[in-house]
DNA sequence: CTGAAAGCGCTAACAG
DNA sequence: CTGTTAGCGCTTTCAG
């Protein structure tokens, strides 16, 4: 069923049939009613392949996102999501799985389908990379802070300012010996956060202990593997930093086992506000994101860019969105207030 | 950059290009090697849409999910995306959030980019919207369980038999009392957990009271909400049976919020065993669904339709998957192993 | 307002 | 082994 099957059964040109597809008001009113019915009942849609070979859009984003079992980075993802149905695109996602390999190969595959843009989660490309993007013309968004952004556009938050925040909410509350488990991934964020705890630290006057900063799997496992060493140490820390709220339920985990209580012999303070961080016990203490409005907003830069915005394109835009600290039970705050969150 | 200009710079036709890039076999060494230089050096790549305008083939598979935040879903889809990208296809995630409309415009969306295959996770699409498939010709294959899957490909697990277990285990440990909270989707899985439910109890000869047996949104609110109502009864239920994970923990939530113990006042069981569900408190009593692996066998049953196994095609398979008990501490085990787990 | 015809970039049958 | 050429299905000039 193609359009000269159309243009047949209508006794017109394929032309004409053409024409009410994309430019309805250049057909006459009858012929076009006539041509909208059989397009109708045959159920007629024109070859995406052959549309695209003249168009060169193809209506599809890409998403890329370091782990797709992770809630962070689904909804953020779901935020870009959002936008693109609303738009009438679709989002390609790829699941990088902390994988510079797998990411480099779906990189490829956007690239070959010809994605009209792509939104860049926490991405663990390099520079070099993004280069060849720029090559191709293809304009991308990044979301999560990266080394290097000059020239692209991106939305984040200010991770080191928030890890401030943390650490500073521990110290207020009486914590002087505070461990931090820090996640490989994503690389630049954490690096910030590590600068937070440190310099929040130093300004106290306090002493940075190598054996309080662990690099753990940004997974539940790594956390209770991290958090397990520190209990273990003979002078652990009293609270633990950590850059993930699954960090956080993994090193709560571990310090369960150990028969130890939290906040009272460990406080545990985590990152991101997903859903269930409300739900372990106690409930976490931990750094609100607007995930899924970093994720709509990306989105929205990308798609300015895509509908021509001349201004967007030109001026890179960094769009920093606000963080909150969240307490509740899990940093033994002085007045107990938890329930009330 | 097309291939003319390959074949021009290489000094050969058009074709000789194509046949480097098809069937290079069948390609003198030396020219070949000439050209496969050439594409190297500009980074060429062929147009996607002339390509697909010939081959009607696109590497591409549809991969409808009722809604993307759920791990339990995102699981399956995982098993899905693994099993596509090694075998180099690329898996257009389709959220259908549980709404009939967003389905339904995403299907049309996959039909319109003419992918080789769907597969529908637990999906809320009607009979009706499959036969549209069929007439195409294009494969699919359902995850989870369906109604009227006569003809269609399936993997799933038997959910009545499940749920039979479930409470059985409850009923074993002396509860009498259960209520039970189900989501209103997956319908068809659901509707057998209940019947599951309401046998195991007719068996016992135990009465069904209908205010034990809520529908609730397959979330954490939802769970949350209705398991409110249950404990605020005037003879609250002793054990809730749900239908989620995600259910039960917003039920434990509830119960806590009444300052009721879990499971010395109120038992709880969930169903699938996401990660999280030992990382509550206290652990979660659960159905263990082998969700990842439900995705690989959906995905390889597809894809040994698409490459045209005579036989796949012919004689629908099911493919049923074993559930198992996982008994933690949430529903008052006798013998108190919950730490075994 | 409509039709004829020239591409878009690629593949494959056919001829050499 | 290689080149010529006819499509794939659609859009869009250019004439009429």
């Amino acid at each position: 069923m193609n359009i000269r099957h159309i243009a047949k059964q209508a006794g017109v040109s394929v032309a004409t049939v053409s024409r009410v597809l994309n430019h309805p008001e250049n057909v006459a009113r009858k012929t076009r009613e006539r041509i909208e019915k059989i397009i109708e009942e045959t159920e007629y849609t024109p070859n995406w392949f052959a549309r695209g070979l003249n168009f060169n859009k193809t209506g599809t984003i890409g998403l890329m996102i370091p782990h797709i079992l992770n809630p962070v980075y689904m909804e953020i993802a779901k935020g870009v999501e959002d936008v693109a149905h609303q738009k009438g695109y679709i989002a390609l996602m790829c699941n990088e799985e902390n994988d510079g390999k797998k990411g480099k190969s779906y990189l490829e595959q956007l690239l070959k389908r010809r994605v009209d843009g792509i939104v860049f989660i926490c991405s663990s490309l390099e520079e070099r990379d993004f280069d060849l993007l720029e090559e191709q013309n293809i304009p991308i968004v990044l979301i999560g802070e990266h080394k290097n952004t000059t020239g692209q556009h991106v939305v984040s938050v200010d991770c080191q300012q928030a890890a401030k925040k943390a650490v500073k909410h521990l110290l207020d509350n009486g914590y002087e010996q505070i461990g931090m488990l820090y996640g490989t991934e994503p690389k630049v964020e954490n690096e910030y956060k590590v600068a937070g705890y440190q310099k929040t630290l130093k300004k106290m006057g306090l002493p940075i202990r190598k054996e309080f900063l662990r690099e753990v799997d940004n997974s539940i496992e790594g956390g209770y593997l991290g958090a397990k060493k520190l209990v273990e140490l003979k002078e652990p820390p009293q609270a633990i930093f950590t850059t993930s709220d699954y960090i956080a339920f993994g090193a709560m985990d571990a310090i369960k086992d150990k028969s130890l209580r939290i906040p009272e012999d460990v406080a545990v303070v985590g990152f991101d506000n997903i859903r269930m961080s409300n739900l372990v016990e106690p409930k976490l203490t931990t750094i609100e994101v607007p995930l899924h409005k970093m994720g709509v907003y990306g989105a929205r830069l990308l798609f300015d860019i895509i509908e021509g915005e001349e201004e967007a394109e030109e001026n890179p835009r960094t769009i920093l969105l606000q963080t909150k600290l969240k307490v509740r039970k899990s940093c033994g705050h002085k007045e107990r207030i938890g329930e009330m969150f």
